[in-house]
DNA sequence: TTTTAAAGTGAATTAAATTTTACTTTTACA
DNA sequence: TGTAAAAGTAAAATTTAATTCACTTTAAAA
């Protein structure tokens, strides 16, 4: 059986995540947001991402989902490619606000 | 033979790390070593914090190292018990600073 | 200088993250 | 609608991080 050839378009548009507020307590779900939001912002495929840094497609979604229980490395990976970062914060040096337990953690 | 019992002291002093300059482009070495600052600032052993984590020494010892072959998990418990957190950076808002790779990475 | 608590390392085993493959679900768009 | 691209999920196999335990090194203090 012969393949038919490949729809000639300009790509399918993707729904675009909106980029949460990035001054809030650090946690990991709202980073895979964050990671999700700069991917989409920047019009690429999970899967693209995901060859291109040599990592499997679960991996990424885990990330994106923001479960901690991947590797750093894998983490940094990812947010380097996107052009994110971290940056470290000491409670002595500013104090957390008193937030009750963020819906968005996962513990 | 009879154990002898365990010398009367107030605690032995430990060399206490300075804290690195945390207005620095984020490296898992500079983490590593504000994290092993963070503890002997607050005079806590190594051994201690890893049994009150339940991790064990080694893995707490690659976490100050700065390997990033870590479980992020285990990094955020060290991390929130000592008092450190995340600030997400994403570079479109402010642009990293030319720095011609740190003598501080891993890769 | 000797002692010893604390930090750090190495090897074998165990536990868990990652990969692969295939499948299901979602969602733009023709 | 129907269809196909992209995202998300599941299970088995593989790879790798974590643990355990013993040991070595370092550095305060007696």
């Amino acid at each position: 059986m012969k393949t038919s050839p490949p729809k000639q378009t300009l790509g399918r548009v993707v729904k675009s995540t909106e980029m949460p507020d990035l001054c809030q307590d650090f946690s990991s779900v709202q980073l895979g947001k964050a990671i999700t939001a700069k991917r989409t912002g920047m019009q690429l495929k999970l899967t693209d991402v995901a060859s291109t840094l040599s990592i499997s497609k679960p991996t990424l979604v885990k990330i994106e989902k923001g479960d901690p229980r991947v590797t750093f490395s894998n983490l940094l990976k990812v947010m380097e490619y996107l052009g994110l970062s971290f940056q470290l914060i000491a409670d002595d040096i500013l104090p957390p606000s008193p937030s009750s337990g963020a819906d968005d953690d996962w513990f």
